[in-house]
DNA sequence: ACTATATTTGCAAACGATTGCAAACCGACA
DNA sequence: TGTCGGTTTGCAATCGTTTGCAAATATAGT
């Protein structure tokens, strides 16, 4: 065991010839002699040479590893968003590696440290939950490492991102409900990532302005978008006797929950109160009643991040992309037949 | 930008001392003087240097990343695996690599060869279902690269697993059935891995046997465990109208689809048949009945075998874990009250 | 004070590749 | 035969560390 792998000096030496030239002839230089040529590159899968890329990467400062962080591993969102980045740069011949911050500040910044010793080309990211101080990504770009930031942006500038359109995704939603008759639509609005949470409320009053429908006090209400807070909501409005005729969640852990309190306490969904949820988990389809809910294509979201990764890594320049998402018709909030 | 970081030459100079004094310093070598140690390893804070991964890798050969293959990113079974063997190894100061084969064994083998070009110290993974040569892998473990199987086993020794018992599983979800009243329960087998469907099987039978009820011809289907051949199956049945009382599914999506077909002809369950599936995927307990399965802990799975390779690349011998699984009983399955 | 021993230090090679620069080689032409 | 231009080649440095070994320094014992 332990057997040594080939290197260019054992092919040089088999051919009688310096590393230089091997090297040269391996990486198609035009310095080398075509007879030459031939002759190394043969060798080379005779011994089935294979180019160290640890040495590779300590000499050219350059290695074939992308670095990706994201909140949490196991949630539907990131694990498509990560098999997109995947699916790509696998192609172009690059690595993964992979870290979650837990949303914790703290360690997100160990790892953006970690992968700035020079581990990583490049760094696709969506930030923690709990960060509100980026230097440690404004170190990285300053060490010429390019980022890409998906799902929540940073007020960063040279770096590229790629995020869903939420105000469309909230509008349309918002819409939908309207059209489905509801005048008295409340929005559950998300805590913390204020620039995603403001993107949907900003579509979700605007959907309201354009039907002329004026927007009261206590219909946007804030809150974590889990489930304890999306309960808790739910029976405070009916504690309150306050029940609007439509709801538009920004998540659907919270709307799913809101969904049992209701059922349990005789409001029929959706004919008492439609819901629309947000992120089109891969269970909402099996909930009763099937939960409406805005699909954010999260696997194309990985895609296009790895796309504008590669092209940073080639030193194209920082672009910004935002992905049209689909509103997915279900149950909860067809009110019409 | 492109700043560069501080190396150990830089602290050297600074310090008016070899590289190599600091480099042992740094490294807690007991051949460098007290004082100097502290003064050392106070500049370097102050320079805030942190030492190059890619240099040290290249000379000591060994990495501080891991390598982690799965067929597929985006199955829930898998995603709560690599959370587990994250938390694991992040503690421990490593990075991870993933992968995924897309269950093919060409994929599969490009991914080994390209980690075992000194890439990562180890390699957990979960063989593609198309792989039936193992060599990618024998040459890995030829390398001194330790492995860690995890899932499904390879017919190759000196690794290190860890997997569900499959065995146990099926016999407790069996006799659970057998406790509810079922006497003709169907075993719905899947294709591929034979190792992981022959121990549920012979989970199954050996409930039945202990029960002193013999299986029939035509009482065990194999077929892939997706929704279509799920539903394909229940239609059978349901065309020759051969409905047992109970069904043991080796895997969530077949069952589902199942069930559907089932209900929509007024089958009902768990009255008229009885359901058990495999894996508890993150729905079950969604469907209308929600359906009883067997959960596997993947996280835990992940853990156990990020802790069987921390060992393993510490010189550790190989060691076979076996997890135990647990039966969720939901609705599909309860006959009784 | 002087040697023997223990403690600290630094030189230089090495890991496996890449690359600037100088040297060797080639045929051709005068 | 000598020189020139172009093509091929190899030397040696380099990337940032680690580490065996020899050299330098400090400590101790007599």
């Amino acid at each position: 065991m332990a057997s040594k792998s080939t290197t260019i000096s054992d092919i040089a030496k088999r051919l009688n010839v310096s590393t230089s030239t091997v090297s040269r002839a391996l990486n198609g230089s035009k310095l080398v002699a075509e007879e030459v040529r031939k002759r190394v590159v043969q060798e080379a899968k005779k011994m089935g040479y294979a180019p160290n890329p640890i040495a590779v990467a300590l000499k050219t400062g350059k290695t074939k590893t992308i670095g990706m962080i994201v909140p949490l591993i196991n949630r539907n969102y990131f694990v498509e968003a990560i098999a997109g980045v995947e699916s790509v740069i696998y192609d172009a011949g690059y690595d993964l590696i992979i870290a979650s911050s837990g949303n914790f500040y703290e360690r997100e910044r160990k790892i953006v440290e970690s992968l700035a010793q020079g581990k990583v080309v490049g760094v696709i990211a969506a930030v923690a939950a709990e960060t509100t101080d980026y230097s440690h990504y404004r170190n990285l770009i300053d060490k010429g490492v390019p980022i890409v930031m998906f799902d929540r942006l940073m007020p960063l500038d040279g770096m590229s991102s790629v995020v869903q359109d939420d105000f469309q995704g909230a509008y349309n939603a918002t819409r939908h409900l309207l059209e489905q008759g509801c005048r008295k639509i409340f929005h559950y609005r998300g805590l913390q990532n204020v620039s995603m949470w403001n993107a949907r409320e900003k579509g979700y009053r605007q959907a309201m302005a354009d039907a002329g429908i004026t927007v009261q006090k206590g219909w946007v209400h804030t809150a974590l978008t889990t489930p304890e807070e999306g309960e808790r909501y739910a029976r405070k409005l009916l504690a309150k006797g306050d029940i609007p005729d439509g709801i538009l969640f920004s998540g659907d852990f919270a709307a799913k929950a809101a969904m049992e309190v209701f059922t349990e306490n005789g409001v029929r969904i959706p004919e008492d109160v439609a819901i629309v949820g947000f992120v089109n988990e891969p269970w909402d389809k099996y909930l009763t009643p099937p939960l409406s809910s805005i699909e954010q294509f999260p696997y194309d979201i990985g895609k296009e991040a790895a796309r504008l990764m590669l092209r940073a890594i080639e030193g194209g320049k920082p672009r910004k992309i935002v992905l049209d998402t689909e509103l997915i018709i279900r149950q909860s909030s067809k009110k019409l037949k």
